[in-house]
RNA sequence: GGUUCCUUGGCCGAGUGGUUAGGCACCGGUCUGCAAAACCGUUUACAGCAGUUCGAUUCUGCUAGGAACCUCCA
């Protein structure tokens, strides 16, 4: 276990704190996944991608990790649903699909773009669909604390109650009596008692699609109880990290720590951790406001708006170019200048591996220092710019051997390459793309390439142009970049 | 209107009460049969005004502009 250091802004107290986990030696995480009801776009990735670097690094710390991240596939009433229609079912019936067929299918697709994000599995990926019966106990317990009151079949909390007893707001900064005077009161809203209660259980309408008997009425969940349903199932009564995007602040976070209190008497989490948001044009990139793009469009450029495609490791280097805390404005200019940088770090590991090595050498203080740098940078809440910034400066030394220009040792050289393999690979998440899984099957063709610019170095040699530049331009017009180099060349896929 | 937060050089994006972030682009150079690429080096900054301070981009106040949340949302 290495000295742990590592500090986490937390949303609740507004300031850094240490982390200090519940239990010596184990960490439980809880982060709001996707409603499986569409493709992922741009702004899941963020999340995704946040909290898999959260979960790599508590584990390297040394930390035995559970991760828990959900499905939810019931639930999320959509709005301008007036008879509370939830959004699988909507979009099931207008798909004539099963709403589980809806479901699996863009689960599927979701996982399929977080592996290609490289985005860990977490530990549990509980379906809200598969713990109802969790749900409706965890309801009846409420009622049973007298936080909560059936109305015509639903259920619903209690909040100006709740606010009397403990303090409704205080991850939000909101304060009941300012939510009494601005909430609007709808139409066919007569079953709350107050504006600001939220629904714990909803009585289905009819023609809902998706629903379960309960002791109230058929019906389903309400949005907010299948987090600290899921989360106090399978992390206990009080777990270490709860984390999502700063969106879910309020009303979903707000909500959950009403539920847990008014469910345990006590909160459920001791960090909570909001990721910012990735806007486009300035603006939330959302479903809601129609301008999102998402990962396949990313992945295939297939997009109006993209002047290219961008690989996943592009997509997830940019994310991690910015702090998680901060806005990140989507363009092609910025995400170009990412997959330009993620090509000059890979660039800079590939010459690592064969790095002529010295006696004696010029950057032994400046490689042993760059460890250090790179633990401060994600013990100050996961600075992955910063860490990214000092394997820059990484890349600005090996590149400076390589040139001679400086002269490293066999021990500079593994430094380095733990380095990478620590920080970029390990930790940050990166994969350099070429040379993976599949690199057995793929030798004999880089043979054969390689083959053919040897061919093309004695026709250089030969001052025989002609071949030599036949050979460059058909490989090129074939998708290889070919690069000269001092003793040689380099090629790689276009 | 309320709550929370942001405004850094051509672009993206860190950070700090006095000392180089980093990347992309630009420019200069090295390499090169040509070209491309690569590599090295380098320039431009902290929205405005006022205050605190020996000194503020960094703290405080005000102004302007912007965002998220207050309704499903990562």
């Amino acid at each position: 276990m290495k000295d742990n250091n590592f500090a986490i802004y937390n949303s609740l107290t507004r300031r850094k704190e240490m982390f200090r986990p519940i239990h010596e030696g184990r960490v439980g995480m809880y982060v709001c996944g996707p409603t499986v009801y569409g493709d992922g776009h741009l702004g899941h990735a963020r999340p995704a991608i946040t909290f898999d670097v959260l979960y790599r690094y508590l584990t390297h710390l040394g930390y035995k990790v559970r991760y828990v991240r959900n499905i939810t596939d019931v639930g999320h009433l959509e709005h301008d649903a007036d008879e509370g229609e939830d959004k699988i079912a909507k979009k099931a019936r207008l798909e004539q699909l099963e709403p589980m067929e809806v479901v699996q299918h863009y689960l599927n697709r979701y996982h399929d773009a977080m592996a290609r994000l490289n985005v860990l599995p977490p530990s549990i990926e509980p379906h809200a669909s598969g713990h109802i019966i969790e749900q409706i106990e965890y309801i009846k317990k409420i009622l049973e604390s007298g936080y909560a009151y059936e109305s015509n079949g639903s259920v619903y909390f209690d909040v100006p109650r709740y606010n009397a007893d403990h303090n409704y707001g205080k991850l939000s900064g909101r304060n009941i009596e300012e939510l009494l005077s601005e909430t609007r009161t709808l139409d066919g809203q007569q079953e709350k008692h107050h504006p600001t209660d939220f629904a714990l259980w909803k009585k289905a309408a009819p023609e809902h699609i998706m629903h379960w008997p309960s002791p109230w009425s058929e019906g389903f969940p309400g949005w907010h109880l299948e987090c600290s349903t899921m989360g106090e199932k399978y992390l206990g009564e009080t777990f270490d990290i709860h984390g999502g995007g700063m969106d879910l602040k309020f009303p979903h976070h707000e909500c959950e720590i009403a539920q847990s209190v008014a469910h345990n008497g006590k909160e459920t989490v001791r960090y909570w951790m909001h990721n910012n948001m990735i806007t486009i044009n300035g603006q939330k990139m959302g479903k809601s406001l129609g301008n999102f793009i998402t990962l396949d469009e990313f992945f295939t450029g297939n997009h109006p708006l993209l002047e290219q495609a961008y690989s996943p490791m592009t997509i997830r280097f940019f994310i991690l170019q910015a702090q998680y805390r901060s806005t990140v404005d989507f363009s092609n200019e910025a995400l170009q200048a990412s997959e330009k940088a993620l090509q000059r770090m890979l660039e800079g590991w590939k010459r690592l591996q064969s790095l002529k090595t010295s006696e004696d050498s010029t950057v032994a203080d400046e490689v042993a220092a760059l460890e250090a740098k790179c633990y401060e940078a994600l013990d100050d809440d996961l600075n992955t710019p910063i860490v990214i910034a000092h394997l820059f400066d990484a890349c600005r030394i090996i590149n400076q051997v390589n040139d001679g220009k400086a002269k490293a040792t066999e021990a500079d050289v593994e430094a380095l390459k733990t380095l990478f393999n620590t920080f970029l690979f390990d930790i940050l998440g990166i994969k350099a793309e070429t040379g993976g899984n599949d690199a057995g099957a793929m030798r004999p063709y880089e043979e054969a390439v390689e083959l053919l610019l040897s061919i093309r170095s004695e026709a250089k040699a030969k001052k025989d142009w002609a071949t030599s530049d036949l050979i460059r331009d058909r490989l090129a017009a074939i998708g290889f970049n070919v690069k000269d180099t001092k003793d040689g060349f380099e090629w790689s896929l276009k």
